[in-house]
DNA sequence: CGCCATTTTGAGTTGTGTCAACCACCGTGG
DNA sequence: CCACGGTGGTTGACACAACTCAAAATGGCG
């Protein structure tokens, strides 16, 4: 879910290093980046939600993360990015060239090691990631998103408003399901008392536990 | 699909260095670790064909990845191993210890590099994955992972006989369906004369080009 | 207030899962 | 050599979750 949830004390460290002032500020739908763009340095957010989103040929969208401050975007591409990232909200980001983690990393090798460890929890991240995707009902995705989200701000309690900057359509292409789907299983959570909707661009955890219920396993996949 | 698709030369020669002799043989049905293990070793496949499965609390299978010569398993986990890893055929494997990589990295700073863009690759390979399990149809899932075993057994051609070392329930449990929606769609496959499957353990591609055709995008998903 | 985009709701369809039966292959043992 | 049993694969009937198409409702904003 996270591009980068295990960001170590170092790394950034690293960054703040080689960036320049109190890092680059964007206004809502600014574009970090688009898919192709060569790819020389690496984001890490301070404040703000990022979209990264991977457009295919035939239309199908895929929006690969969303990420909060404290994440990093623009790891795990090659020579150029491999999907676009766009702002959901104003917000600044830390920008590293590649070139100087490259230098850091030849003046420090014990920051290679760490970069590599960070590299390899994203990818057990992924694993878990594809597992969910691949095998979990649409109220169990909603359910696991929401408490993603109130776990990222802080707010992961009852009574709490949570801010949901992105459109249902984004979630919907978060998670592998139609904008449909997740109007219906929002409204679902809503009548059964768990969440509450008020207004677009937030959302209220009444329930925690039952949530966290909804996540596990409503239904047998498999 | 791939654990390392993209091991590159120096990581190999690395490798080489720190095994003792050809490597380690080993029969079908051998366990080269298991989930918990405590993660102390790369092993890069030489022959034979590896299978990395994670097994969840409510029963769930997930195949992580097939390996074949040339992949390597055992990156990407943090001290102890993430999931299971048996061989399905007879086989070889080089296996390097985590401590000689360190070691390897301290001396030559470069290496570290190479490992991150490998990481990195890993890293993308398994977002493409995520979007694959979660927007595409079961005969498209399908269709791509028989091409993708033809392409990396070098018989991507027409009337080649391709190895098909796993069960069903191994397909079935790699890419997020059942035992009989992967066997009714290679039934189909096989009817529209676009594979052949000659008795159990192999099939062959009559019609590369619509076997193509249906990995890409048979039914509208979304 | 009125417009427009977004979200919600409704009705019907469909792909894939579930359950169950059947079949084919293959090693074993009489 | 063949009967047997077991494992894995195929096929069928049905159910249901999620998709599609369509329309109504809501909320934000000029």
């Amino acid at each position: 879910m996270y591009l980068f949830p295990h960001a170590s004390p170092d790394m950034r460290g690293s960054a703040d290093a080689g960036a320049e002032g109190p890092g680059r500020v964007v206004g809502a739908t600014t574009m970090l980046f688009r898919e192709g763009d060569s790819a020389d340095a690496l984001f890490e957010v301070v404040t703000g939600v990022f979209r990264a989103t991977k457009v295919f040929a035939d239309g199908r969208r895929q929006v690969v993360a969303f990420a909060y401050p404290g994440d990093v975007i623009g790891f795990g591409h090659g020579d150029a990015y491999r999907f676009d990232c766009d702002a959901l909200t104003p917000g600044r980001v830390q920008v590293t060239a590649h070139s100087d983690i490259g230098q850091a990393m030849r003046n420090r090798p014990e920051l290679g090691e760490k970069l590599l460890t960070m590299a390899a929890g994203e990818i057990a991240s992924m694993h878990d990631l594809s597992v969910l995707l691949c095998r979990k009902s649409a109220m169990e995705r909603i359910a696991g998103f929401l408490l993603s989200l109130a776990s990222r701000t802080g707010k992961l309690g009852n009574e709490k408003r949570v801010s949901l900057p992105m459109c249902r359509a984004d979630i919907a292409d978060h998670l592998g399901l139609t904008i449909e789907t997740v109007s219906r299983n929002l409204t679902k959570l809503k009548i059964r008392g768990i969440i509450d909707l008020p207004g677009r661009g937030n959302f209220v955890i009444r329930d925690l536990e039952r949530l966290r219920g909804q996540a596990e396993c409503e239904t047998t996949v498999h």
